[in-house]
DNA sequence: CATGCTTACGGATCACGTAACCATG
DNA sequence: CATGGTTACGTGATCCGTAAGCATG
């Protein structure tokens, strides 16, 4: 589980539609595909329902959204946190 | 900022030392010192203090170890929950 | 000169994009 | 047959380990 597949997860679970998440990360669509395979296998369930029209959440992938919201958040907050400390002492 | 950097930088502040990081981690020292200064370059402040002796946590190093840890426990109860969740619906 | 961090370098793995493919309504 | 997800395949980037280098007490 790293990161990056959780912002892929998030946005194909908010769009619901593996295109348009696609348009919206600015990448193309088979890395999504891949990194959504990947991340069920990993944590060895199924997260979404594929239908012809998209892709639907399954209960366990609702919930998986709410802590990936928490962790990406929590990582935000750390990474202003940081640059709020960058000011007073620069890197190089 | 990944979630394998986080990691190292936690065993590095925890042992003060790249070297038993190093053991502990089951990875060489270099290796960590590169993990060490692409996530000071990322965030753009030194975490660190090198003395001979080793590595001393710099303040804007020890909060960024209370949020590392936040961060990972977070994510390791993200994982437990998920392989819950696998018992009722295994992925294949 | 022993200890501990760093730099150089080669090789394996990973992750992307393009293109071709498959399923369904 | 249009739409949307998947698989194949080649390439560039990333990350590790071994080996060599450097600083200091």
């Amino acid at each position: 589980m790293s990161l990056a597949q959780l912002e892929y997860f998030v946005a194909v679970a908010e769009e619901g539609h593996l295109t348009r998440a696609a348009e919206r990360l600015h990448i193309s669509q088979p890395p999504l595909t891949r990194a959504v395979q990947k991340l069920e296998q990993e944590l060895g369930l199924p997260l979404f329902e594929r239908t012809t029209r998209g892709m639907r959440l399954l209960p366990a992938g609702q919930h998986l959204l709410t802590r990936a919201r928490e962790i990406l958040r929590l990582v935000e907050s750390t990474r202003q946190e940081a640059a709020g400390h960058s000011q007073r002492s620069p890197f190089k």
